[in-house]
DNA sequence: CGCGCTTGTTTACGGCGTTAACATCTGCCG
DNA sequence: CGGCAGATGTTAACGCCGTAAACAAGCGCG
């Protein structure tokens, strides 16, 4: 229990999600609950009822929490791999997501559940926003087919969040996880170009 | 509801599970409860732990069924295709796994649920199987490369899986659905063929 | 017939989300 | 500087949840 001579704690808001996002990583979705959140900071059940509306949106606010996480993960990844071409850094960023749900499991069952509420700073840089920046550049020069744009936008974020919820759920071996990726990730390239 | 007078239910745990996968079909998982089912069954919830060691096998009994329901969607419209080109086929088995996706989409979030326990009939018809058989069709006559063999499996389910989630929680608009769910795996049929 | 196993019941416990009523602190206005 | 109002905490209570223990009813075999 943190310092209780403040009756007011200051920054409870922060602190909850904090709270829920190390119980998601050690214990699972299943512990993430608005006692035990509450508890963690030191809190009344509650107080929550101050700064969310209702426990799911504390727990939206969580998987927001994990989808900043990895979106910084990819932004940094991608860093390393400025200027080479489009399709190469689309494969980082797949890479980069799944290394992400297989490194931090119970995190990522939050990221994938759907958003029951808006994030907070909707302008925030974003997964789908990056996929589409890069497909952009598969685009040939002065014509952009929204429809194409829509489909490899797609076929990249859906074989990556597809192949690491079934890596994670039914792929324990670490190496095999490695050449599936690797075998996964080069046919869709292939799809990604066509 | 069966029978009341009877104070032996006589077949309560399929009555059970064909509850969990009425309450699933309109309610979705979170109306999914022991108290609930068992209540629709007009039994009490404690009457549930004469059939399964917890509530939460009872979910997993549910879910089974929820993929038994969707392996036999896509069997059927397997048989109406049947002689077509393998990659034909599997595009079939990714339309029907969406399709059933988005009709069912409370039904769906039980099937993508991992697995907590192992199938009660583990020989059954599976999805996985029978993608499996197709794409062994695509292989060279004699020769069976295992890791390609993976690799095509793990691509058409990733896609057909991720596609169908992005979907559901995304798209809301049917014809946008069709369209990308055509293009998409147009391009899946490519890398699948690479 | 009667005895035992299976399958139901009731009751109870602790944890959950959530609300209502009350308490304390903080900042602002006179 | 005093005090009031609103923001932010507290406790207590309700109903739902999963689950376990103790008991009861029915079935099937000796």
């Amino acid at each position: 229990m943190p310092d209780r001579s403040r009756y007011h704690h200051g920054a409870l808001r922060d602190a909850l999600v904090d709270a829920g996002e190390a119980l998601a990583r050690t214990e699972g979705l299943a512990g993430v609950t608005v006692r035990r959140i509450a508890a963690t900071c030191g809190v009344s059940a509650a107080a929550v009822y101050r700064h969310f509306p209702s426990g799911d949106h504390l727990i939206a606010a969580v998987a927001q929490r994990a989808r900043e996480i990895m979106a910084r993960d990819m932004f940094a990844r991608l860093d390393t791999a400025a200027g080479r071409p489009p399709i190469d850094r689309l494969r980082e960023v797949g890479e980069s997501y799944i290394a992400f749900a297989l490194a931090e499991p119970r995190l990522f069952s939050l990221v994938s559940m759907p958003m029951t509420t808006p994030p907070d700073r909707p302008d925030d840089p974003n997964a789908a926003d990056l996929v589409r920046d890069i497909v952009l550049e598969l685009e040939p020069p002065g014509v952009v087919d929204e429809q194409r744009v829509a489909s490899r936008m797609m076929l990249a974020q859906a074989s990556a969040h597809g192949l690491a919820v079934i890596l994670r759920d039914f792929v324990p071996d670490p190496q095999t996880r490695a050449t599936l990726v690797a075998g996964v990730l080069d046919r869709v390239g292939v799809g990604l170009e066509a």
